[in-house]
DNA sequence: CTGAAAGCGCTAACAC
DNA sequence: GTGTTAGCGCTTTCAG
């Protein structure tokens, strides 16, 4: 049974509109198209009998064709972070507004999954590929990382690195300076008299890497021991967090340096739970900038990584490329510091 | 130049397997779709040359064959919420599971851009829809928010709401008994002696209204007005609602029922930046179970909506429709309220 | 400017 | 079991 006035709904195809309009299917291809060698008239014709189908060209057979198929696949390493959260959302957006669609794979870190997940929507025919998060520069989970299948994917599509950096030949990185940055909240912490500094991290990626030289320079500048049993690494889940610091109650440190939001709030947590006095019993920077850094209490200081500002980038990039014009390799970017109620400088 | 050892990567097709193989196109589709109709011996050697020379189907023919592509469109307002985003990662890996993909769009909450969503993921040929958030239910911003346009998406493919609610054939609804939850949580508001309860949200959609009776029922139940002053919608990002509250300084509130976790933390830095006391002055409760609710200070009490929940059901649904088993039109899931700091009940 | 026809790579009847 | 063949719907030469 049909809905009332309802058109019936089947799905038309060019043979049909061609029929329809009087031309064959290679002017109605030609309309879909936009082919400039069409007569106004039988074009009007054409667009007229298509509107009035609601005809919509079979995605598949036209991919078939044309090999391609307007879409960009997105891969990081878990969306329900929020720093990626943002970054995918920002991505999608903007991709859309250039007509083109995103397949999206959360890989998480581990080597074997980033490299099916590449394998998988390399076999979507997709246009290009975004990676977003420092885990794919051969910094994951386990020892045997390597970027080989990034380059390899590379040599058919382009690759966009978003804060990831791998140099190597169709592959764009745009990433922040994450060295400079935590250099900076580190040296800002030694400044205020700071001694021991906890490292805390959730994860081994080419950006932690980075974060962790600049902490280890800021160190080295003030003439202080970098020290291993400084550096903890865990889920960053903020109860999750606190209570592993509980549990280590025999490490002493005066200031936190995390490499994300969720971290730092996890060691407020632990200073409240302890009864320390923020930031004058215990300092604490995190990273990202994210909503977690004002919704603790007192609010995080924090390094603004924009990740707008790198998917922006990247998105030029890409649409530069797949225009045909040059881009840049590399495009590093600066992040600041937001100061805030954690640290007294 | 090649690279060194490198084997040349051109694409192969069947033809060529096939030729390689010493069997027809016919033999190697059938091994590439596991039919059973083929003798051990040939398999092996069809599957030793499409491994030796890596072969992948071309999806999109398979595709232009078929009418399916294995490809699942996700919809949701917007990834950076984090109650979206765990839930379209939780489908996207579940989903993968199942060797399907995920096309992830974004629409925002106007009606316009629903639609033209739904529109632009249906002409990707994808095999069934899921609409996150149950602002696909008539309930958006605009006036005219209808959702004729999800019932006509239907007619193609099955559609799949988590945490929305439309009747009608080819629509599959997950949905949070949210009108019980919230009454319960006023209740427990009122029970604690609140007059008058100050019911914060950042949209209109379904489930925002069931909340807002949930709401409304408790207060009548206690003889209470339900005053229209009373009800504030807003953006939910927390300084921002802080900063609204402290502007409105005449409306006079002894708590606060809030649709979202961030929208609470907003209440609980405005109770801070008022010197508040929490929950003796500003009775507080959020909505989600986030990481927000932990990150705070007090630490929320908050109804635990488990998207996860949602989620699986959801999925299982889809599974079972796809193989054609029948599958309920309608599933509500009860939430829990997370007592924590916020309340003193 | 327009049409005819040859693919694109794969699936699924249908024969053998 | 295996091969042959006719599409699937569209793009794109190549003629006209």
């Amino acid at each position: 049974m049909l809905p009332g006035g309802g058109r019936m709904e089947i799905d038309m195809n060019i043979y049909d509109i061609a029929k329809l309009s009087g031309v064959s299917i290679a002017t109605v291809s030609r309309v879909v198209n936009g082919s400039p060698k069409v007569s106004g008239q039988t074009k009007e014709k054409v667009l007229a009998v298509m509107e009035e189908y609601n005809y919509t060209p079979n995605v598949f057979a036209r991919g078939l064709g044309l090999g391609s198929m307007q879409t960009i696949g997105i891969i990081c390493p878990d969306v329900s972070d929020a720093y990626m959260a943002r970054a995918v959302a920002f991505l999608e957006r903007r991709l859309k507004e250039y007509g083109y669609d995103c397949i999206l794979y959360c890989s998480g870190h581990r080597q074997e999954r980033k490299e099916e997940a590449v394998d998988l929507l390399m076999k979507k025919q997709i246009d290009a590929l975004v990676l977003v998060g420092s885990t794919y520069t051969g910094y994951g989970d386990d020892e045997s990382s390597s970027t080989e299948y990034i380059e390899k994917a590379a040599e058919k599509i382009p690759v966009f690195l978003i804060n990831g950096r791998i140099s190597g030949s169709n592959i764009y990185s745009v990433y922040n300076r994450d060295e400079e940055a935590s250099y900076e909240a580190v040296s800002g912490l030694l400044r205020a008299g700071r001694k021991r500094v906890l490292f805390l991290t959730d994860s081994s990626s080419y950006s932690v890497s980075q974060k962790m030289k600049g902490y280890e320079r800021a160190l080295q500048d003030y003439s202080l021991p970098v020290l291993e049993e400084l550096k903890l690494c865990m889920d960053n889940r903020i109860h999750l967090v606190r209570d592993i610091l509980l549990s280590r109650s025999t490490l002493e440190y005066d200031s936190v340096f995390a490499t994300d939001d969720a971290l730092a709030v996890g060691a407020v947590k632990y200073a409240h739970a302890k009864g320390l006095k923020i930031p004058e019993d215990l300092s604490i920077i995190g990273y990202n900038n994210s909503e977690y850094s004002v919704c603790c209490e007192p609010e995080l200081t924090t390094i603004d990584n924009t990740s707008e500002k790198l998917c922006n980038l990247t998105i030029d990039n890409i649409m530069k490329l797949l225009k045909g014009e040059e881009v840049p390799a590399e495009v590093p970017v600066k992040c600041m510091i937001v100061k805030r109620c954690t640290t007294d400088f």
